[in-house]
This record gives structure tokens, C-alpha cells and sequence, in this order.
DNA sequence: CGCTCGGAATATGTCGGAGTAAATAGGGAG
DNA sequence: CTCCCTATTTACTCCGACATATTCCGAGCG
């Protein structure tokens, strides 16, 4: 129906260089702008962003789209405004890193290592976790979404853009087998790491297992309802996850 | 410097009793109107909230004011807006449930079983691992901010406000010594959890145990740097409150 | 009778200005 | 010399108007 891509996901796709023509979505380029600037570190918590005025001219926008801008970051915990005082930004353990546009800004950049760790000890405590809550609940359906998804990802390599999605599906449809709401937001967060990995291996050029059979380990025992073993099988698909990446976390990013 | 008690969160630290009034910003008041109302299930995912004018004349504000808290609403994934085409409430997985506003809005009125039920799994998942990290990790201060929100704990009791709020900043003092950003996050959703469980045992007057050498139990282990045993200690003491609510939530809400 | 193209209506996005609250600096009193 | 009160400056918050993009509907054509 016409409801499907109601939601348009590619906002603030596009620089901000374009600003004065007829843009779409001018606030959403500023917020991207501004939330890159502070994942990247380029502000610092506690500093000051300069006034409405200032920005605006700087940006050649108006300061109702900078407003709105602001008025988006300080909705994901980035910055807090008071009059007088000017817009500051907000202390890391108020940022909401989960936030699936948060992460988006951190990756856009050299995401930081100790970040990317964060993300993947959450993936080792929820991700066992997830798959033995799935295999408990999961449905015919939940299960015919998982078998296309490793059917996917058997297509298409984890080199190509359509292979990683379908890697993220997977991981996506145990989380949603576990007809937990609270897990479900963390979808973004794990989809983030998962894709992370993926791509950092490709990077170093180290991809020494085949993660195919761990996937269906992970599947076969959802399907089979063996909620332990999904546990432990999902256990063993993110130690091998994380080992890998963090050996190659060791080298210099840039091989070349 | 001096600039470290700028972020005086007025708003994120209340829980729900100042629900009502306007002590926020204009739009701040608007988005806390339609959060709780699409939290509640008065809009449901797919309608279609009419125009701005309509609604800005109907809470004779103007159309900034509305537009600002629409902007909010955005940014945590609750709604979308396209020319046109009018502003529409999201499917559930788009929405930040772990966003400490969204879940104010959630608790604000009579909050979903099924969310709280998911709440309860998040933290049956996550408190156990984190209590193992912070056995690992932990440093002096850590052990300091714990033992005081012990004593707070026991100085005012469950029943007070003071009490409660000591025993999230028990909870949230393991989050921090587990040095894990993603974690940390989490610390609304957890408090939450934690002060539903308190707040509903003392509506159904069940307060059967005391609680406190649960948490000392917690304590001892992650001073001792037992990381198993924290573990250990923080999965009784989860699945006790797990199964106290669980019980509580048989019984009618309205004891008397 | 069905499809396509174009115009009009409508709701969103954007802009600049007025009002208000807060922090700082300066002056006066103790 | 120190402390408190007041006035000014500053920057956010709110408001009404304008521009623009998208959708719906109708007319014309095949």
C-alpha cells in the first residue's frame, strides 16, 4: 500500500553545501552536520556551541532550521540548551547511543575502538540471551524470515552490501522472535556491530572462517526449540566474532 | 570548572508526579501531551495526527510550539512527517523505548504488562553481566558510590522516594564500573524496572523480603572482585523481584 | 472505457522579529 | 574589603507570515 515507504530513511543524506537551494529536509542536514561533529569529538562535552545567530550565519540557514536541528540533537541526550547560557554539550553518559541515527553519526566518521568494544560486549551479553528466548517463542514465521535470511547470505557474499543486510536480518529475526519490545530497540545497536565486523574484516583482509556454519548451528537449534543450545551457539558465533575483530583491531586500520 | 553542574536535568530525574504540569518549555509540554497519549495507545501506529493548524488551534498554541514537539516526537521515532501527506504514528519497532523521556511517557499513565514484562527479561539479561564486568573493573570510587547508595538504601526505606532512588543509584553505580558506554545506556530502562518493582510491591502490600542483603550479597562480590559470584548474586536478587512483580501482577492493581 | 498529464489545493518547511528569562558586571552599603 | 542588590546585556523561546513540495482530482487523449 502507499503506507509501506511512508517513512523516508534517506534523510541527511546529503551535505549541507546545498543549503540556501531547495533542499529537503534542511534541519535533518544541520542535526547530521552537528551530531557527526560531536561523536567525532570535534566538540567536546561541555562545550559551548555558539549562538543561534552565529551558526546560522555560518550555515547561511535561518535559525528556526538550526533550532530545529538543536531541538533533534537535544532530543537524543547530545546537547541541552538554557537561555543566556547558550547550548552546551551534554556529558557522554547523557548521549543515546542507541539511538539508531546516534549510531549512524558515530560510524560516519573513524568510529572509536573503545566504542566499537561497548558494542560488541553487548552483543555477548544480549545475543545469547536473544537466541535462547527465541528458540522458546519463535513461530513458523520467525523462522521462515531467519532460513531467507542465511539463504542470503549464502548468495551473496558478507563482501557485498546485500550480503551484510541479510546478516543483519538474521540477527534482526532472533531479536524479533523474542517478542520482547525492550530487545527489539537494540536492534540497531547489534545490527551496527555485526555490520561493523563484517566490514573491519573485509578491511584487514583477514576473513578466515566461514561464519556461514556458525549461523546455521544458531538456526538449527532456534528451530529445534533446543533453547540452550541456541544460547551457546550464539555464544560461540560472537566470541569467534569478537576474536576476530579484535585481532584485527591490533593492525593499523588503514592496511595499505 | 564551574561548569559542571550546568546540566541541572529538572526533567529526567522526576519519574512521573510532576506529570501534568507545564513546568517545562512550551513545546517541551506538547511533547510529553502526545508522547503519553501515543505511548498510552490513543493514537495508535498508523493514524494520522491532523493538521498542524487544527491541532495548534486546539491547544491554542502556535504552530512553532507544536512543530518543535513534533520534532522531539521524530527524533525518538514515534511519528513521521511528510508534506502533504500529515504526521503518523510509527510501528512499535521504530520507537526509542529505551529513551528516558519516551519511557517516562510509558510509566506516566498505566504502563502496558507486556512492556514491563519486557523490561523485567532486559534486565534479567543485562544486570547479571554487568555485575560481572564490574567485579572485573570496578575502582575505588565505584565501591564508595555503592556502599552509599547501600547506606541511603537503608537509611530511608523502599516506601520513600529517597529510598527508591538510592536503589537506582546502586544499580546505575554497577553500570558505570562496568566502563561500557553501550551499557551505561541502559541505566534509564533498568531504573525504570527497578522503581516499578518497588513501587508496585508497596501498591499490592507485598513487601515479603527485605531486599537489602540481596544487594549487600551484590556488593560484597563485586568489592571482592568475584566475578562469577556477582553474577550469581545479581541473578537472585533479578529473579527474586522478577518473581515478586510477577505474583503482585496477578492480583487486581487496585488492592483496596 | 482506461490511462496519462496538468493544475489546484493543502500541509509542511522556512524565515525574520518581538518577548522574556537568566547570568554577569557594576555600584553601593555594611 | 566583602557582600548583596540591581541593572544591563545576552541568547533562547515563542509567534505569525511566506515559500515550496507533494498529493489529489479532473480533463483530455488514446
Amino acid at each position: 500500500m502507499s503506507e509501506a515507504n511512508f517513512v523516508n530513511d534517506e534523510e541527511s543524506a546529503r551535505p549541507a553545501d546545498e543549503a540556501r537551494g531547495p533542499g529537503r529536509r534542511l534541519h535533518g542536514a544541520i542535526a547530521h552536520k552537528l551530531g557527526t561533529a560531536i561523536l567525532s569529538g570535534k566538540y567536546a562535552p561541555g562545550d559551548i556551541l555558539s549562538g543561534e545567530v552565529a551558526f546560522a550565519e555560518e550555515l547561511q540557514v535561518s535559525r528556526s532550521a538550526y533550532r530545529e536541528a538543536i531541538q533533534v540533537l537535544t532530543a537524543k541526550g547530545l546537547v541541552a540548551s538554557r537561555p543566556k547560557a547558550g547550548t552546551r554539550v551534554l556529558p557522554r553518559d547523557r548521549w543515546n547511543l542507541l539511538d539508531p541515527e546516534v549510531l549512524g553519526w558515530a560510524f560516519a566518521g573513524e568510529p572509536d575502538i573503545e566504542f566499537v568494544r561497548s558494542l560488541f560486549e553487548l552483543r555477548a551479553i544480549v545475543e545469547p540471551a536473544a537466541a535462547r528466548l527465541a528458540a522458546q517463542r519463535r513461530d513458523k514465521n520467525d523462522l521462515k524470515v531467519m532460513k531467507d535470511a542465511l539463504a542470503a547470505m549464502r548468495r551473496h557474499t558478507l563482501t557485498t552490501e546485500a550480503g551484510r543486510a541479510a546478516d543483519r536480518d538474521f540477527h534482526n529475526a532472533i531479536l524479533q522472535a523474542t517478542r520482547n519490545d525492550a530487545l527489539l530497540v537494540l536492534s540497531a545497536s547489534i545490527g551496527a556491530a555485526v555490520n561493523w565486523t563484517t566490514q573491519f574484516k573485509q578491511r584487514a583482509r583477514a576473513l578466515p572462517r566461514n561464519p556461514i556454519p556458525d549461523h546455521v548451528r544458531v538456526y538449527d537449534a532456534i528451530a529445534a526449540g533446543d533453547a540452550a543450545g541456541a544460547a551457546e551457539a550464539m555464544n560461540v558465533l560472537v566470541d569467534l566474532a569478537l576474536e576476530d575483530t579484535r585481532s584485527a583491531m591490533e593492525l593499523p586500520v588503514g592496511g595499505e
